[in-house]
DNA sequence: AAGCATGTTTGCAACGTTGTAGATTGAGGC
DNA sequence: GCCTCAATCTACAACGTTGCAAACATGCTT
């Protein structure tokens, strides 16, 4: 099929070449191409027979910017090293092949001027529309902005209440999941409770927002169970990465040997704290049990297994895609805001037993081995979208 | 500075909108975009003006379809839920980024058919190259196939000697890699090791060939040291991921309760085997030295930390990237094929106490707690690129 | 056989940009 | 004051595509 020329990189071919092959003229080509139907069969049969032998390809480009439109899509996430976001990413991916456009990764690790650069047009103007989860981006600078410079749908979990025109935002409920975390803890008898993720505010701007809105969760869990809250409990930690956890978890128990259970901002600090306690001897869920929250792909495997939060990405990326695509497509009514569902995920660092207690092969995995509470919140949009057929699974890669 | 306008998505503002406010011709609005000399310095203030004023931003489309360069490139990868496939999309992401360039990222997930369409020019021309990792394309494809349809980089592992007109080859050495890391758990004295990690063929095809490729480099290795090898101390399993890794190890372990080395196929897998081996009363690395390949970002939080074969995935991604703009360039030179080193990463899953027994802060961790032996591939082309300046690399992500 | 509807094909213009080459301006030299 | 030369600016065309409307062909009706 790709026909090959003696040597040489040439032009690519264009209807044009297709047209002069064929001895029609561009537009039918273009018809053709379109599957415009009023062509007679044998001119199309003859366009075709052309088409292959020169091996033309529409220039998406020259389409574009004829028609305005691209089937492009621009993501930005912070960085892929984090698992939430790559498997976010994929499913970003999946998504829009499955809605026929092709997402433009962008990661915004280089900070905040990045995620300014992005949010501000993106110094050039590219795809239709822009789905972005900002980190670093400071609030004020929604708040200055009276309209988005494309279709934009925000992510993630700490905006503003008004977003700019043009905009949507998909969220996950942190307060209320880490609720349930909480109050899944304390269903358990456990009530000297420990939050760790609290990150120093560095020149007065939080870093991880969604960091205080997780611990805001906790805290009202407590306060709804009537318990006090032992300021010191709450332990800082200088990232939301494993070694973070490990070395947080040290000081936590130096200070509070007593405390039987641990809520953490994420599973990355989750399974830095069961290395930890592991060193100190103390055994998880008997003596401390343990919560995060991401339900990253290793915390089945974490010894114990993690219990966590399992934000539905599925959902969210479709969600977010669904809602994108209609303001591609013309809709400009006001910012929306909607919440994607998450679940509470059970395995043993809270509960013994109550997950696997030996790892199963994957395909049985998800499905029997794990107590899943279908949480809270509302999924807004329709999330089951048919899963593309196909040999997906049975070989994998490396 | 985004100005906005009161109501109603408008179509975004060209040359031409920033002309008739300046009062000059389109062409010398162009010119003053790209900071073309001979423009007089009040012009050149009158039309900046005007292009803060109405919101300009160039139109990539229509540049690219005028000069015929975009600055995208197309990165096809299986499946970003795999770490290994994450953090390299990530480094190219960012290395893109210091060439100037916009990485729009394809995955594959959906198997040969979606392989075979991005490598046949991607049924749409987009980009001016392609870096592709295929899984499962069959070698004859790239037999029957003269010349891309785009400058091209393959990368990954499994390839035939044999590449088509316009593209280039940039791997990890599977097999001298595999080697070394046979070497190590020799030169710690084990000598009943296994390799864990050959996948059955199905139809004919095999679905990992990298899997055979880490399979012969074990091998190879033994029959350096003149060891017998024995057949059934291959063991098979269904797929690489950690649950085969744990079923892999016990039927092993029940079939040769004498091992005392096993070489996995990945990491993924190995983390499997520590958790069966764990459930086994046996002890790593006192009974049993365990060693996996790819240094996912997990192997030094398991437990006890994982010797692992480590891709210099930096070294690969601004390789690639460097010889693919090279040809985008217009080099048209026979393909090339480059070696990317990799090194050999020992911790306490080969040698009690090599590495950290306990994980440190992150900053740390990589430059102090592991013992790196920098191995022995070539570095065909530079691979320092400088550090951005920035907050990059003040945590490392975990 | 002319008229008309339908089916098929085409030319033209435009999307927003930039390369080329030519037009205009201004300054300096005589 | 006129001419030359450089500096500055502009008109035009083209990149490859598609919407529009008009042109052409065909077959059917009367």
């Amino acid at each position: 099929m790709p026909s090959s020329s003696p040597s040489g990189r040439r032009r690519p071919p264009t209807l044009r070449d297709v047209a002069e092959l064929a001895d029609v003229s561009i537009k039918t080509v273009s018809n053709v191409v379109n599957d415009y139907p009023h062509v007679k069969d044998s001119t199309r049969e003859r366009v075709r027979e052309a088409i292959l032998q020169v091996g033309y390809r529409p220039q998406v480009v020259a389409q574009q910017l004829r028609t305005g439109e691209s089937t492009m899509i621009t993501l930005a996430v912070p960085s892929l090293t984090f698992s939430y976001f790559s498997n976010l990413a994929q499913e970003f991916i999946d998504e829009a092949q499955r809605r026929g456009r092709t997402i433009l990764l962008h990661s915004t690790s280089a900070g905040r001027e990045a995620e300014r650069t992005v949010l501000e047009g993106f110094e050039r103007v590219f795809g239709d529309g822009l789905i972005f989860n900002p980190l670093q981006l400071e609030e004020e600078l929604f708040a200055r902005m009276e309209r988005t410079s494309q279709p934009t749908v925000f992510i993630g979990e700490h905006l503003p209440e008004t977003l700019p025109q043009g905009s949507d935002y998909v969220r996950i409920d942190n307060v209320s999941a880490m609720v349930d975390a909480t109050q899944h803890l304390l269903a358990q008898g456990r009530t000297k409770l420990a939050f760790l993720g609290v990150i120093d505010t560095v020149l007065g701007r939080q870093p991880h927002s969604s960091g205080s809105m997780r611990r805001d969760g906790f805290l009202a869990a407590l306060e709804q169970a009537g318990i006090a809250h032992v300021p010191t409990r709450f332990q800082q930690v200088g990232d939301w990465h494993r070694p973070d956890g490990f070395a947080g978890a040290r000081q936590l128990m130096e200070r509070h040997p007593e405390i039987d259970g641990i809520v953490c901002g994420n599973d990355d600090l989750a399974i830095g704290v069961l290395a930890q306690l592991r060193q100190l001897g103390r055994h998880v869920p008997e003596d401390v049990a343990v919560i995060g929250y991401d339900d990253t792909p290793d915390s089945p495997f974490a010894i114990p297994a993690l219990s966590t939060i399992a934000p539905d990405k599925h959902s969210l990326a479709a969600t977010a895609l669904d809602v994108l695509i209609e303001r591609i497509g013309g809709y400009d009514g006001p910012p929306r805001t909607i919440d994607a569902p998450y679940s509470l995920v059970v395995r043993d660092s809270t509960v013994a037993g109550a997950g696997m207690n030996a790892p199963l092969p994957s395909e049985v995995l998800r499905e029997t081995a794990e107590t899943t509470v279908p949480a809270a919140t509302t999924a807004t949009t329709a999330t089951t979208a048919p899963i593309l057929p196909g040999p997906d699974h049975e070989e994998l890669p490396r």
